[in-house]
This record gives C-alpha cells, sequence and structure tokens, in this order.
RNA sequence: GGGCGGUUAGCUCAGCUGGUUCAGAGCAUCUGGUUUACACCCAGAGGGUCGGGGGUUCGAAUCCCUCACCGCCCACCA
C-alpha cells in the first residue's frame, strides 16, 4: 500500500493507544524486576487539561517509557484530587443554577450532589491525558477521596492529635469570604497591587485638635479601639494617654504608645483594629484592647460595626468614606502601591480573621525531612530548589487544615457540649470518641446523641500530602506497598514546593520512616511568547486538546519538550508544536524512503534481475563494488555514531536533561541520519539497496524508534511495525532499549573529515553558483581521507560530482578545500576573479597567523607547559602543527594566483 | 526587609568541577535549489569584545569582588 505523503497522526493515535492498554504494558504488578514507581500529581477533579498539565504529563510519560524500555517495572500510577475549595464551589454554582441554596440542604443531601458532580466529570481530565499517551496503570487509578484514602486522612488525623502534633488554637487566619472558609498560608497569593490611602482625622476628645492616620481600609475603622503611636515621637508624645473619638462610629478610643509603630510611614499614627489586622491584634493583646469585629464570614458588615450593616466590605469602604469627607475629617488619599493576598482558589482579597482552627505543629516534622533533601538522600532537579526548601522548612509554621467547607474528610473531633470551647476527644469513630468521652468526663450517661462531630474538614493537602503512601493503601505495610515505595521520581511545578512536596516527604518520615521519592524534577511554569503566565482570564493559553488535533500528540509532546529545560519558565510557542510535526512528517518520509528500496528489492527478486516495471538502470560511473565499499563505509559509521549516542541519551536522562535528550536525538535523526546516512546509501532511482546495507538501515531505523519513543510514542510505534511488516509479535512500546558496543572512533573522524570535505565542495560550489548538474573534478592522492575504501564514492553521491581524479598533479589554480592540515584541490568551471581571491586568502592568512602565534606564544611559556594537562599542551600542539599546514596551504595558493 | 536565581547571536536557551564540546544549539534571517522520501523539503551563509568594571591565574563565558538591570520566593509595615 502507497503511503501518504505526509504523516497524519489522527487514527494512528488511536489505534495504538488502545492496543498498548490491550496488551496490558500500562499495568504493573510486582515482580522480580527493579520497580520503577511514579504517582501523578492528582490534577483536581473539576480540571480541564491545560498547558501545564502537558508539560508535566508528557515528562512524566517520557520517564515511564524509558523505564520500561530499560527493563524495569514501570508503575504510574494516576488519579485526582478532591480540591475541596474548587468543587465544592462548583457544586455551589451548580446548585445555584439549579435554584439551591447550600444552606437549605443538609450536609448529607450537599455530599450527594457533590458525589454525583464527581462521577459525572470527574473523569474528564483522565481521559484527556489518555489523548496525550499518558502511560498510566490505570487499572490503579486513585481519588484522594476514596474510603481507604480517607480512612488513612483519620487515621493519622487522630495519631498526630494523640502525639500531641495537633492541635486547636485561637489564631488571626486567612479568611476567604467567599468560600467562606480559613485558608492555610500557602494558599494566599500576595501581590502589588493599587489601593487607595485613606488620611483620616480623629479629633482628640475635649481639645481643638486632632490626629490624622493613613488606612487603606476605612470601613475596619468602625472596629477600632485605640490609636497607636510611637512613644518616642515628639510629634505626639503630647496625646499619649488621651483619647480620640472615632469618626462615624462616635465612639471614644485610647491613645496609646507602642513601639511597633513605624514613624516614618504614613503620619507616624496608627489605628488599632485588633479583629482586623494580625498586627493590631498583637498589639491589642499588649495594651488589654477590646476586639470589634465588624466584618461577617461573608465579608459583610456585621451589625456590631452599627453602619452599612449587610453591605459588602467594598461597598462599605466607599460609603464610609463618603460620610468620613462629608464630616470634614478626610484630609487626603492617595494612591499606595502594596502587597494585598488573594485567596488562591477564590481570588478574592483575603480577610485578616480571628478564629479558632486546628493545626499541625510542625517543627517536629520538618526535621527530618529537611535533613534528608539536604543530605541528598531526595535529590532535587534543578538543585537550586534545595535552597528554597532549606529556607522554608527551617522557618516553619504551622499549619491551618480545618476548612469550613463540606467536601473533604471531616474531622474527626467531637465536642462534648455545644460551646465553641467544649470538652474534645479526637477518635476514628463516633462510637470510639464516646467511650473516650465518658473515661474523660467520668459522666457514664453520656451518649451518641451528647457528642458533636467538628463540623470541618480537613485541608485537601491533609490528604494528598499522603498520596504516594495512599495509592498503595501503605498504612497496613502490604507487600505491594513495600515493592513501589519510595517512589522513583515525583514530577511537578515548583510552585507546589511547599503545599505539597515537602508535606509529601514528612509524612513519609513520619509515618513510614522512608522518603516518598528519590527524585523531585521541579517542571518549570507555563507561560507565553511575552512571558506571560498562561491563564483563562488572559485567553493566552491554548485549547490543548486542539492542539493535539492540529499537530498530533507527538508533535505537542515535542513542543512542550523542546522549550522546558526544569525548573524555569518554560515559554510556550505553538510553533514548537508545527516543528514537532514536522519532525514527525520527517521520520514518516524516511520510512517511504526506506520502504521504496525494500520494494524495489522485492521487485527485482521476483522478476530474477529482469524486472520490466522498474527503470532500466542507468549508466553508472561507479561500479557495484565501489558502492558495496561505499555503502559498508556509511554502515560501519553509522553504527559507530549510535553506539555514542546511545549512552549520551541515557545519561542525559540520568540527568534529566529531558529536552537536551529530545534536541539531541532530533539532530540526530534529522541530520545525521536522514540528511547524511540515506543519503549516502542511497541507490539510484528505482535501484533496490543491497540486502548487507538493508538490514543494517532496518535495523538503525528501529533502533532510532526506540530511543524516540519516550518522546514520541506513537509515531514511533507506527513507524516500528510498518518496518517490521514482514515480522509479528513486539511493539516498540515493550522493545529492549538497544544495547551498547563501544563507538569506533577513528571511523567517526575519519567521517568527520569527510563531511568536512563534503561541506568544503557544496560551499564552493554554492559560492560560484554552479548547479549541481555541472561536473566538478576533485583533485586528491594523498591524502589519507582518500585512501579509505569508499570515501571517494560516498563524497561523490553526497556532492553529485561525477568525476573524481585521483592524481597528484593538480590544475593550476583549483581551488583548496582545507580539511585538518590535509589540502584537497577542486576544479570548478568558473570564471575566476584571482583579486578577489586574493583578498579572500589574505584575510584567512592573517587569521591563522595570529591563531599560530597565540599557540606559539602559549606553548613557549614554560609554566603553561608545566602546569597544564599533558593531553592540553598535546592538544595546542597539535593546533599548531594544523594551524602551521593550513598556513603553508594558504601560501602556496596565493603564490600560485600570482 | 531577608533570601535565591538570572544577564551568552534578532528570539529562546546550552555551556557541570577554569585549557578542542569554547564561543555553541534550535528558531528566525539571507542566498541558491525541486518532476526522482519529505516545501511540514534540500544545500549553503551571515550574525556574539559571553551585562559593566576590577581581581585571581601561564590561561576566565566559566572562580572571586563590585556595580547595574531583570525575575522569583519568603516576611505582619498601616
Amino acid at each position: 500500500m502507497e503511503l501518504s505523503k505526509r504523516y497524519d497522526p489522527k487514527d494512528i493515535e488511536a489505534r495504538w493507544y488502545a492496543h498498548w492498554e490491550q496488551a496490558g504494558y500500562f499495568h504493573s504488578v510486582p515482580d522480580d524486576r527493579e520497580p520503577y514507581s511514579i504517582v501523578i500529581p492528582p490534577p483536581n477533579v473539576t480540571g480541564v487539561l491545560h498547558m501545564g498539565h502537558i508539560l508535566n504529563n508528557s515528562v512524566q510519560d517520557i520517564l515511564a517509557r524509558k523505564a520500561r524500555l530499560d527493563g524495569k517495572n514501570v508503575c504510574w500510577v494516576p488519579g485526582t484530587d478532591h480540591a475541596s475549595i474548587a468543587t465544592e464551589a462548583k457544586v455551589v454554582q451548580m446548585l445555584r443554577e439549579k435554584g439551591i441554596k447550600k444552606y437549605d440542604l443538609t450536609r448529607d443531601q450537599f455530599m450527594q450532589y457533590a458525589w454525583e458532580w464527581r462521577e459525572k466529570y470527574g473523569g474528564i481530565i483522565l481521559q484527556q491525558l489518555r489523548r496525550l499517551g499518558a502511560s498510566c496503570d490505570w487499572e490503579r487509578t486513585a481519588f484522594t477521596m476514596d474510603k481507604s484514602r480517607s480512612e488513612a486522612v483519620i487515621k493519622v488525623f487522630v495519631d498526630l492529635y494523640r502525639k500531641d502534633k495537633i492541635y486547636r488554637g485561637h489564631r488571626m487566619v486567612n479568611w476567604d469570604p467567599q468560600a467562606k472558609t480559613v485558608l492555610s498560608n500557602e494558599e494566599v497569593i500576595y501581590n502589588d497591587e493599587d489601593t487607595t490611602l485613606h488620611y483620616v482625622r480623629y479629633p482628640v476628645d475635649g481639645e481643638n485638635a486632632h490626629i490624622t492616620v493613613a488606612t487603606t481600609r476605612p470601613e475596619t475603622i468602625l472596629g477600632d479601639t485605640a490609636i497607636a503611636v510611637h512613644s518616642d515621637d515628639p510629634r505626639y508624645a503630647h496625646l499619649i494617654g488621651k483619647k480620640v473619638i472615632v469618626p462615624v462610629a462616635n465612639r471614644l478610643i485610647p491613645i496609646i504608645a507602642d513601639s511597633y509603630v513605624d514613624r516614618e510611614f504614613g503620619t507616624g499614627a496608627l489605628k488599632i483594629t485588633p479583629a482586623h489586622d494580625p498586627n493590631d491584634y498583637e498589639v491589642g493583646l499588649r495594651h488589654r484592647l477590646p476586639i470589634i469585629d465588624v466584618l461577617n464570614a461573608d465579608g459583610t458588615m456585621a451589625e456590631i460595626a452599627g453602619h452599612f450593616i449587610g453591605e459588602d466590605r467594598d461597598v462599605a469602604r466607599k460609603h464610609m468614606t463618603q460620610k468620613i469627607e462629608e464630616l470634614g475629617l478626610l484630609e487626603k488619599t492617595e494612591i499606595y502601591r502594596h502587597a494585598v493576598g488573594r485567596s488562591e482558589r477564590t481570588n478574592v482579597i483575603v480577610e485578616p480573621r480571628l478564629s479558632l482552627q486546628w493545626y499541625v505543629d510542625m517543627k517536629s516534622l520538618a526535621k527530618p525531612a529537611l535533613e534528608s533533601v539536604l543530605n541528598g538522600e531526595i535529590q532535587f532537579f534543578p538543585e537550586k530548589y534545595q535552597n528554597v526548601y532549606r529556607h522554608w522548612m527551617e522557618n516553619i509554621r504551622d499549619w491551618c487544615i480545618s476548612r469550613q467547607l463540606w467536601w473533604g474528610q471531616r474531622i474527626p473531633a467531637y465536642y462534648i457540649g455545644n460551646e465553641e470551647e467544649a470538652e474534645v476527644v479526637v477518635a476514628e469513630t463516633a462510637e470510639e470518641a464516646l467511650t473516650l468521652a465518658i473515661a474523660k468526663t467520668g459522666n457514664t450517661k453520656l451518649t451518641l446523641k451528647d457528642l458533636r462531630q467538628d463540623d470541618d474538614v480537613v485541608d485537601t493537602w491533609f490528604s494528598s500530602w499522603l498520596w504516594p503512601i495512599t495509592v498503595f493503601n501503605g498504612f497496613d505495610g502490604n507487600a505491594e506497598f513495600k515493592y513501589y515505595y519510595p517512589t522513583k521520581v515525583l514530577v511537578t511545578g515548583w510552585d507546589i514546593i511547599f503545599l505539597w512536596v515537602a508535606r509529601m516527604i514528612m509524612s513519609g518520615y513520619e509515618y513510614i520512616g522512608q522518603r516518598p521519592f528519590d527524585h523531585v524534577y521541579f517542571t518549570g511554569m507555563v507561560r507565553d511568547k511575552q512571558r506571560r503566565k498562561m491563564s483563562k482570564s488572559l485567553g493566552n493559553s491554548p485549547d490543548a486538546l486542539k492542539l493535539i488535533d492540529d499537530y498530533g500528540a507527538d508533535g505537542v509532546r515535542f513542543g512542550i519538550l523542546s522549550s522546558s529545560p526544569a525548573g524555569g519558565d518554560l515559554l510556550f510557542d505553538e510553533k514548537l508544536c508545527e516543528q514537532g510535526r514536522n519532525f514527525c512528517n520527517k521520520l514518516w518520509n524516511a520510512l517511504r524512503l526506506v520502504k521504496g528500496w525494500a520494494r524495489a528489492e522485492d521487485k527485482e527478486q521476483k522478476a530474477d534481475g529482469s524486472a520490466a516495471d522498474i527503470p532500466p538502470k542507468r549508466e553508472s560511473r561507479s561500479d557495484d563494488e565501489t558502492i558495496a565499499h561505499a555503502n559498508a563505509l556509511a554502515c560501519v559509521w553509522f553504527e559507530a555514531l549510535l553506539a555514542k549516542t546511545i549512552p549520551d541519551i541515557s545519561e542525559k536522562f540520568t540527568q534529566y536533561r529531558l529536552s537536551d535528550a529530545l534536541m539531541s536525538l532530533y539532530s540526530f535523526v534529522w541530520s545525521d541520519f536522514c540528511s547524511w546516512f540515506l543519503e549516502m546509501v542511497k541507490p539510484q532511482y528505482g535501484q533496490p539497496l543491497d540486502r548487507k546495507t538493508m538490514h543494517f538501515t532496518l535495523d538503525a531505523f528501529e533502533s532510532i524508534c526506540i530511543l524516540l519513543h519516550p518522546f514520541m510514542p506513537f509515531i514511533t510505534e507506527e513507524l516500528w511495525h510498518q518496518l517490521k511488516d514482514r515480522k509479528t509479535g513486539e511493539d516498540c512500546m515493550s522493545a529492549k532499549y538497544p544495547s551498547v558496543q563501544s563507538a569506533d572512533e577513528k571511523i567517526l573522524e575519519q567521517m568527520e573529515d569527510l563531511r568536512t570535505l563534503v561541506t568544503g565542495i557544496r560551499e564552493l560550489r554554492n559560492q560560484h553558483n554552479v548547479p549541481n548538474s555541472r561536473q566538478l573534478t576533485l583533485y586528491a592522492s594523498s591524502n589519507p581521507l582518500i585512501q579509505v575504501d569508499g570515501s571517494i564514492a560516498l563524497i561523490c553521491k553526497l556532492s553529485q560530482l561525477d568525476n573524481v581524479i585521483t592524481t597528484t598533479a593538480a590544475p593550476e589554480g583549483a581551488l583548496q578545500i582545507l580539511v585538518g592540515k590535509e589540502k584537497y584541490l577542486l576544479d570548478l568551471p568558473i570564471e575566476r576573479n584571482p583579486e578577489e581571491e586574493k583578498e579572500k586568502l589574505t584575510k584567512e592568512l592573517e587569521y591563522l597567523r595570529g591563531f599560530v602565534s597565540s599557540i606559539e606564544k602559549k606553548l613557549s611559556n614554560e609554566r603553561f607547559v608545566v602546569n597544564a594537562d599533558p593531553d592540553i599542551v598535546a592538544r595546542e600542539r597539535k593546533k599548531l602543527e594544523d594551524g602551521m599546514a593550513k598556513i603553508s596551504s594558504i601560501q602556496e595558493a596565493l603564490t600560485a594566483l600570482r
């Protein structure tokens, strides 16, 4: 069957993915091979495939497929994260569209809706990963809210509580007024934003004076309980101890002195609102100030504020400002740029709020986790993230893990009675909690009804920090878990190094006493060409599935990979996918070429060398023997090149230099294989290729498929089968990585020289506008390159030369080509321009003289000869020799010109 | 405010422990080419005092100091 001129990935991709899955290549069970396990960073169930996923999962798939080819037992566990806040928000939204309010539902009813939602949409992203070619062990697909994983979460909570590592405390927290839940510090994103700084006058009680403070949040004035100035500030010393009237609220509050106040900022006077600012809270504690919390959980003004009740904080701010202005107390406003914290999930401005929450004491957990990274037990790629990690771990703060949500694992704390600060017991089940409660209170009459379970759930990350353990149900220490844990590598973005990576390391040591993974590969953030983060609102994120439709999964994988050194930013440009697609096409056409030769061979066999349907043999200037020599030389060379390339690629893998490995393969295939090797052995049109060379070519092509397979699984599988169409059985995906024999360095050098010579010929031809159809004559005899059997034939083929004469008697004025210190002469049928040539040669001569003299200087320096590595000195000597040879060649040519 | 990283060709970057991987790659640009695998192609070319300055060394893109700019992370400045 004739193959089309262009590679069309559509059907091929679907077909091979189904085939692989059917063949069971994705599934792993423990055996006596070396395990290679990866757990996927579970995407949110709410997610759809975006460029970050493409990058992250391409990398994992590349590593997984390479390990498989290396004969390892690869287990890549896929799954999704229940993502409390994001998912709950989506479900609430969905319900709202149906006219249902969350709080009209019972907790159980809500959960039912949520589960339905996840059944319906939760699998989408996993389906999309298949399009990318992800070779996950789908039979192991996990979800952070599965029964077993939820049980593990509860177990860990109880355990940490009993070890005194979980406690409940009143703290100033980050409050998300949209999701109406607390957030951990890591879930708050700070960015500089322009806000208005209001200068507000507070009249001093009983005096015709005022004190001015600057605030970005006038609405919180209603919660002020003091004005603070620095105790050493002469401007305000006389006011300390006096009282001022809070504008609008008309309350009296004291002016206090506190060293916290920065005299340089604003007016040097600071309003103190203990309920709405962490610092103010501290100041309030020091001065025993009352706390007036003027905001409700949803960010609207509370009743106690006395004004603008029920208005959203933004609206209240405007109204408050107006009112202050009406009272003549607004001195001025100015634009002020400062860090504003927003919720990672909902993007609303986070509100500092005082509340009672559950915390994990991180200090003791952090210790072994920090050590293991510093001593290299866990390696980071790139290494620089060690510093970031260390810094965070050394200054770690307690982790707020309670969330005021329903979607998630409910905190297993049970209160005896209804007060907020009631006695508490923590247990895996209500029954157990009851026993504990009875023991604690001595009240044997307690029943389950007297216990009230905490309404909150734990932070999503409190389940995903156990992921490498729980996906293997590791808490029961089963044999599978022991086989797969620790996992080999974690591939994730550096943005969740604290949210996730650090915590997994901590839980690994706390519960298994071992690291969760050997290596962490941090991918960069995908950005657009202008370095902007890819985001929905900017609309600069390409539709991942459309990209796959347009360029093929292999093309997209190539695109994202070829632009992605680990760690830094990754500037994504669709053009790179185009390059990937073109590369597929190049491979495809190489296949067509090679298959064409195979067909010619078939025909010839059938017709016993006299087939009528192939073009007659053109008169060839090279006899069969010469061609055989040439082909043999080409094969030996390419084999040596393969032998050099294979370990080189593997080495890049061990260093996680994946884009590097891909680029090496790209030029190896495109340039070395297609542009050089195939052109070297290419028979005349319609002619077959000799058996030996044909076999070698097919084998080499197969090796290329394997080398490339981790990066471009679909096309390589297709090529593999096309190449093997007479054989059966094995797939590229399950093949053995080609074994390595040592490379023949000598042949590599020789062919490098030959390539230089050929390039030189082409360059001259190009420069002098001599078309390929014109004959050229190469004079050579004593040059070592020419002595190699077949090399002349190769030169002929590659540069479309027709005549090669091997005498030393060069005609006058032949042009020189210098290869190392050898000189080759080429006779071009052109009009010569001696002046121009002279100028060019003189220039080159000048350069070479400078070059040579610098080496001479180096070599005559005794300290160099003594101190430098002998190898390096030898190299310098060779450079000198070559340089001198070149100089004399050029001088000869110049004399000839005169 | 503390810390980390960067500055190499028009663009994106590679150059690990100082010396043929030393000034590189891909893309872009320019020139020439096509009935014979591929224009999603082939052949060739041009392009950089390696951010500035200083130092160490026989020798520095590479090590040290310093300045400039850029990016990121952490931190409670209204």
